[in-house]
RNA sequence: GGGCCCAUAGCUUAGUUUGGCUGGAGCGCUCGGCUGAUAACCGGGAGGUCACCGGUUCAAAUCCGGUUGGGCCCA
């Protein structure tokens, strides 16, 4: 195993790790390992090509990446194809804007040809910028070889698919009145219709009834324009009408309507006075007949007959909305339609394509468009007293898909599937599927199919699947199923493009007449396109082995829109084309909404691109959120803090797997040498406690994939790393892991480590494949890549429940014990002299027993003492209160004496003998019984011992301090300082320090006992206590009351006894060495071989091996650099920093020159400036004077307000407080985030501005000295971006002067105050 | 209007299948700690009408009925 360095950015692991697949192919070669197992068939639903993915997009791809890895792992040979829906009417649209074209007739002026070419490069595009985004997700599917529905050959199985279904008998023409888009020009399919809430007419209008003169039948219609095409009334039989006289002014007429609803009319169509003539039911209504009232103006009504034309009929459809009287027009409503056909009424339609009235409608209205009719046909009816009452309703109404306009309903012919004829063979295809969760098949597409139409599949569009029927005015038609067949058509050329125009020109002559059979112009419903996509992509019905192979697929995944759509659509192909669904098992997923909770949608600016996300978080972090968010099934609310949290996660396995990696790779460990199995004897308890733990989460995670509660799966992994491995072992095991030398406890935890690393990536993989795959590459893993490491198997053998309880009692009460210490103020490097647990069942006083050390080393306790169940702490000082009334009452006089004696006693006796019954005691000769109701018993804790409860008894803490115990606390602080100043001092943790102490007589004493451990602990070889310490570094520390002075020196030992260790050579022997002043490479050179064999230890071999080395590279160049040599901390800096790539090389090449110029008066837009002064004045100077030039300004100090105010002369300008106050005008110094943010918000205001940070030292002082160097590098950066000006004040002499360094070379300018 | 799903802390959510301990977490807020995993990490605290109303029950976040609000689909 190798160190790792690197601190977790996901961003460019992500970039590295996809690099890496890349290069070494390891996508091919995973499948190819998988190659053997048992074929898989994951469908994709195909996306359609509009525009960028958005997160709903990327959470269904990430979903089928996860599954589909899963599958991998578990050795299944998945087939991972993905495909893209390229045609159809969004598209168009698309299109049409692009090229400003407003309607369909434009398309056929402006050539179709173009038009179609057009579409299908956008479609093109699209697919690309899809896929790229896709696999920057690290989403693996088989990128170079999709299924595209523009394809030829996707085409030609559609076009089998219709040939099925003619041949079945199951494809129709058929007059319909279908929604019409009047702007589009086509039928819609219900999928393609919108509703929302529309201002529309809502007009009652009087049917003159023929037999009944003054007598009126009152309809209500939303839509005046469909009056004229009014054919006949419906009444529902079983509803009460009423005849009523109404009276408005001075007219009075008679109205029929339904009887519940006169009260509501009277109100709206404010009408004076009403009274009710008669009630009758609806069927003594049907059969009367009426006067259309449009008659003289629509030729039509005048010729019109039939038993039931304009007349009043019975229908069970109607409701009591409104009259209870629905106006019929066959030719405008899809009911109206039905109904109109049962009664042999015609469906006429007068209105053509683009939504106008044609001639048939007669003189006055013809040409109309729809919408100028509703007023016309209005007029129309107020002029011959038609309309009773006229106004306004506002209701949902149906809208075009993609432009939005309002549709109509009219008559069409139209190419059918019979749908309704095998409705119940879906009903049971459906039934054999799979359903996750199962209620979105049982119930919801169930209910979907239950209420399934005939399936209208023509369009009168241009871009989509050409359908594929020729026919001939002889009534032959023939239906091409293959483009073998297609082949035949007169006008065929080799390798045409099967889309309309091309397609329209080819022709067949007529088997029948010899005449020429032209097709039909439309093309056919996308959806038809996707339905067929299981066999389609397979390239059936031309190819068949991979048909064979593959089909049914076993596993699709969709959103719950589907439902009508891609689930549907591939049911009824299916059960069309080979009576099964065309898939095995689905899982239904949600959809994203932002956080408001509203659907996203790029036109409001609400839609999230996920790839900005990507780039900021990663794709892992995104990834596993989309997964543990919620239940696929359910919608995420889209949070980016929850992206931002999960992050967090990943780092912190990052560092789990950092930190082991240092100290297995200092220790050589190898993984594979280990076998768990035989370590188990070796194994304490929290080392068996982890593999359980590891083992329970292997079968917990198996479960939960396997039935896609996915977010179970990866909620267990993430606990698992948080809780159990990051919080909890690690800590137990931390100091094990960093013992020198061999040992088998180190060993151990090292082995447990490794599993449980390797545990969680590969059980992560699916979830984060990038992380999992950085993390395995250094694991000594057989494998190559961790996709390829089989998902594991859990051992039961080592699962124990018993333990795991047992630990979570450890870790509560570890948490209790640590309260107590908060509340005390004592730190956890005192150690405590005592706990006592009193519990209140053996299962947990038997499990803390067994967990006794993790017990007491994690909470820092010398002694664990377990009070056996069901007794008391004998410590607690137990004592007796006598109650006087009951001893009173019946043994009178002796009541006092009683009481006294008793409380001499010691209680536990008393108290044994109560709980027994009685007490007996004597008294003047008599044996006096004490009963349970005469006495009662408090106890009270021992001094300098708190208690806590915890969910199975009590904890007694002791907190008494011994000399003993305070020595080892001090000796833990003075270890803990030492470490701070090695860190300060940047020493690799393998280098060798001597240390000086002055301290006082307590600490000189502690010392005695505890050197030698702070030695080892500290790596000081030397350590000594003197006066006036000195060292590379001497710092006085004022801890616990104690004050002492450490000085500390790097023996600069590592590199030379890196060389001799390499030799082979122990460590021990090496420092043997070192201390016979071999401890340079020089003098270990010039040293002969005798010399170093002779030191107890080394052996000769091991000598000559290292003499060898030493004289190896004699005659080459010198040695290179070590890394820390050529890696100063400031180029270090520069390298993490992303500001780098962002800025402008020329503005700051020009800025690096000047940099010296300490005469700046004038500032410049886009530059930053530094301001050394002790105090803040040339900087204000500076910042006024650009005030003035009308630039706005921002001001960040560390000074109160008010007071710059006054000083300054700074009215209007806006100034944030640093300060720890907590006003509203002020920020924390330590809140970076906020101060960040605020400067972004105002820096990136339309024309910028200037921004003064003074006391940039108060933000040093007060945070790591990096991070607001990397706050200075944003700012700095969007300051050139936004054409603004960054001004910041410092005091020189309150930093080091590499810091200062660091920071001038952040700026543009440095000036002097 | 109908079908299916959902509603728990400021936000995201566990617990609901099979009624039972003091309704758990994370983020945010706040107070503190740790310091060779540290551009990290950990702990304490505040914060809940379990959407609302009613019912069943010894006992309801959980079961039943209804209402309100949200989502998808349909009319």
């Amino acid at each position: 195993m190798r160190q790792v360095d690197k601190d977790y950015s996901p961003v460019q692991l992500e970039k590295d790790i996809r690099a890496m697949w890349e290069s070494n192919g390891t996508y091919g070669k995973v499948k190819k390992a998988s190659k053997s197992g048992k074929a898989y068939y994951i469908l994709d639903g195909p996306p359609y090509t509009t525009g960028s993915i958005h997160v709903g997009t990327a959470w269904n791809k990430v979903l089928k990446d996860c599954v589909l890895r899963f599958r991998r792992m578990q050795g299944l040979d998945v087939r991972d194809q993905p495909g893209y829906d390229m045609h159809g009417l969004p598209i168009e649209v698309k299109v049409e804007q692009s090229m400003s074209i407003k309607s369909k007739k434009e398309i056929e002026e402006h050539g179709m040809d173009r038009f179609v070419e057009t579409c299908r490069d956008f479609a093109i595009k699209y697919k690309a910028k899809m896929t790229e985004e896709f696999r920057q997700l690290g989403v693996w599917m088989d990128w170079d070889n999709p299924y595209a529905t523009v394809d030829p050959s996707y085409i030609a199985s559609v076009w089998w698919t219709i040939k099925q279904a003619h041949d079945k008998g199951l494809l129709t023409t058929d007059l319909r009145v279908l929604p019409w888009c009047p702007r589009c020009e086509t039928a819609l399919a219900e999928a393609e219709i919108e509703y929302w809430d529309e201002k529309d007419p809502s007009i009652y209008v009087k049917f003159p009834l023929t037999d009944s003169p003054g007598e009126y039948l009152l309809i209500w219609t939303t839509t005046p324009w469909t009056i004229p095409g009014n054919l006949a009334a419906a009444v529902h039989p079983d509803f009460t009408y009423a005849r009523v006289k109404v009276k408005r002014g001075t007219t009075e007429e008679v109205v029929v309507l339904v009887n519940d609803r006169v009260e509501e009319l009277v109100e709206i169509a404010s009408i004076e006075d009403v009274e009710v003539l008669e009630t009758i039911k609806g069927a003594e209504l049907v059969g009367q007949h009426y006067t259309h009232p449009l008659t003289d103006l629509v030729p039509y009504h005048r010729q019109a007959t039939g038993e039931w034309v304009h007349a009043i009929l019975p229908s069970e459809t109607v409701t009591d909305e409104s009259t209870g009287v629905v106006h019929i027009a066959p030719g405008h409503g899809p009911e109206d339609f039905d109904i109109g056909a049962e009664f042999e009424l015609e469906p006429f339609s007068p209105v053509n394509e683009s939504g106008r009235y044609t001639d048939e409608i007669g003189p006055e209205l013809a040409g109309m468009s729809v919408k100028e009719a509703n007023d016309a046909v209005m007029i129309h009816l107020v002029d011959r007293g038609a309309m009773f009452h006229e106004g306004s309703v506002e209701h949902r109404y149906g809208h075009c898909w993609r432009c939005k306009k309002p549709i109509i309903y009219r008559v069409t012919e139209q190419w059918f599937l019979k749908v309704t004829d095998f409705k119940n063979d879906l009903v049971e295809a459906n039934s054999k599927v799979a359903w996750y969760p199962d209620w979105a098949g049982s119930n919801r597409q169930r209910d979907w199919i239950d209420n399934a139409r005939d399936w209208c599949i023509s369009r009168q569009r241009f871009w989509g699947t050409p359908i594929p029927i020729w026919t001939c005015v002889c009534g032959n038609s023939r239906v091409v199923s293959s483009l073998q067949e297609l082949r035949e058509a007169d006008g065929y050329t080799e390798g045409m493009d099967v889309h309309r125009p091309w397609i329209d020109k080819l022709t067949f002559k007529c088997d029948k007449c010899d005449q020429v059979m032209t097709r039909v112009e439309d093309v056919l419903d996308v959806w038809l396109d996707a339905g067929v996509c299981s066999w389609a992509s397979l390239g059936y019905p031309a190819e068949t082995s991979e048909f064979e192979k593959w089909w049914p697929s076993e596993w699709i995944t969709e959103a719950h829109d589907q439902t009508r759509g891609w689930f549907y659509s591939q049911l009824v192909t299916g059960v069309l084309a080979f009576g099964r669904s065309p898939f095995n098992s689905v899982l239904m997923h949600g959809w994203a909404f932002t956080p408001e909770g509203q659907a996203m949608s790029k036109s409001d600016g609400t839609a999230m691109e996920p790839i900005n996300i990507v780039n900021a978080y990663g794709a892992d972090s995104l990834r596993f959120y989309l997964m543990k968010a919620n239940a696929p099934w359910e919608d995420v609310q889209f949070q980016e803090e929850g992206v931002k949290a999960t992050n967090r996660t990943l780092n912190i396995l990052w560092n789990v797997y950092k930190f082991s990696a240092l100290y297995m790779s200092i220790d050589g460990f190898d993984p594979k040498s280990k076998d768990l199995e035989r370590l188990r004897e070796s194994m304490k308890a929290e080392d068996l406690w982890m593999v359980s733990r590891i083992e329970s989460l292997k079968r917990d995670a198996t479960s939960a994939m396997e039935s896609y509660e996915i977010h179970k799966a990866a909620r267990a992994i993430e606990t698992f790393v948080l809780e159990d491995l990051s919080r909890w072992y690690v800590k137990l095991v931390r100091d094990r892991l960093w013992k020198e030398g061999e040992d088998l406890d180190k060993t151990v935890a090292f082995k447990v480590v490794h599993e449980a690393l390797s545990t969680c990536c590969t059980l992560i993989a699916p979830i984060a494949p990038h992380i999992a795959e950085a993390i395995h590459a250094n694991l000594d893993r057989d494998e190559e890549s961790i996709h390829m490491v089989r998902w594991p198997s859990y051992n039961a053998d080592w699962i124990d429940e018993e333990l795991d309880k047992g630990m979570n009692l450890v870790r509560e009460i570890s948490e209790t014990v640590a309260r107590i210490r908060q509340d005390s103020n004592i730190n956890l490097r005192w150690p405590l002299k005592k706990i006592v647990v009193m519990s209140r069942t053996d299962e947990t006083h038997d499990g803390l027993q067994r967990l006794k050390q993790p017990l007491l080393s994690q909470s820092n306790i010398k002694k664990l003492q377990m009070v056996p169940v069901g007794e008391e702490w004998d410590e607690m000082m137990l004592s007796v209160i006598p109650n006087p009334n009951a001893i009173g009452k019946v043994y009178r006089q002796w009541s006092s004496k009683i009481a006294v004696l008793l409380k001499n006693r010691p209680a536990k006796a008393v108290k044994a003998g109560v709980d027994k019954g009685e007490y007996s005691l004597g008294i003047e000769g008599q044996l006096v019984k004490i009963l349970p109701n005469m006495v009662s018993f408090t106890s009270t804790l021992p001094p300098d011992v708190v208690s806590a409860e915890f969910s199975d008894g009590i904890v007694y803490v002791d907190l008494e301090e011994t000399p003993a115990l305070q020595a080892e606390g001090l000796a833990r602080e003075v270890i803990r300082r030492i470490q701070q100043m090695r860190k300060d001092m940047k020493l690799d943790v393998e280098e060798y320090i001597r240390v000086e102490i002055e301290c006082t007589q307590n600490l000189t004493a502690s010392l005695e006992t505890w050197g030698e451990h702070i030695s080892r602990e500290t790596r000081a070889r030397q350590m000594e206590v003197v006066e006036g310490p000195k060292g590379d570094y001497v710092v006085e520390w004022n801890v616990a009351k104690e004050s002492f002075v450490l000085g500390l020196t790097s023996l600069k030992m590592r590199d030379t006894l890196k060389i001799i260790t390499d030799a082979g050579i122990k460590m021990e022997s090496a420092l043997r060495l070192f201390d016979d002043g071999f401890d340079t490479r020089e003098k270990l050179k010039q040293a002969s071989l005798n010399d170093i064999a002779s030191v107890e230890g080394i052996s000769r071999t091991e000598a000559s091996k290292l003499h060898g080395i030493l004289h190896e590279g004699e005659a080459e160049a010198p040695r290179p650099k070590s890394p820390q040599e050529t890696e100063t901390p400031v180029h270090d800096v520069r390298e993490v920093s992303p500001s780098d790539t962002r800025i402008d090389e020329s503005a700051r090449a020009q800025g690096e020159e000047e940099k010296s110029t300490d005469k700046v008066r004038e500032l410049e837009r886009s530059f930053s400036y530094l301001v050394e002064e002790d105090r803040p004045e040339t900087s204000y100077k500076l910042f006024l004077g650009t005030l003035q030039k009308g630039m706005k300004g921002y001001c960040i100090t560390r000074n109160y307000p008010a007071k710059i105010r006054t000083k300054f002369g700074i009215k209007d300008v806006p100034i944030i407080w640093l300060s720890n106050v907590g006003r509203d005008n002020s920020i924390r110094p330590k809140d970076l985030e906020k101060l960040s943010l605020s400067l972004e918000k105002f820096l990136s205001q339309p024309d910028g501005g200037i921004v003064l940070l003074d006391g940039l030292e108060y933000l040093i002082t007060n945070n790591n000295f990096i991070t607001v160097l990397r706050l200075i590098q944003s700012l700095r950066d969007q300051v050139a971006i936004n054409q603004s000006i960054l001004l910041m004040a410092v005091n020189r002499s309150t930093l080091e002067s590499h810091q200062l360094n660091l920071l001038e070379r952040e700026v543009d300018y440095t000036i002097t105050g």
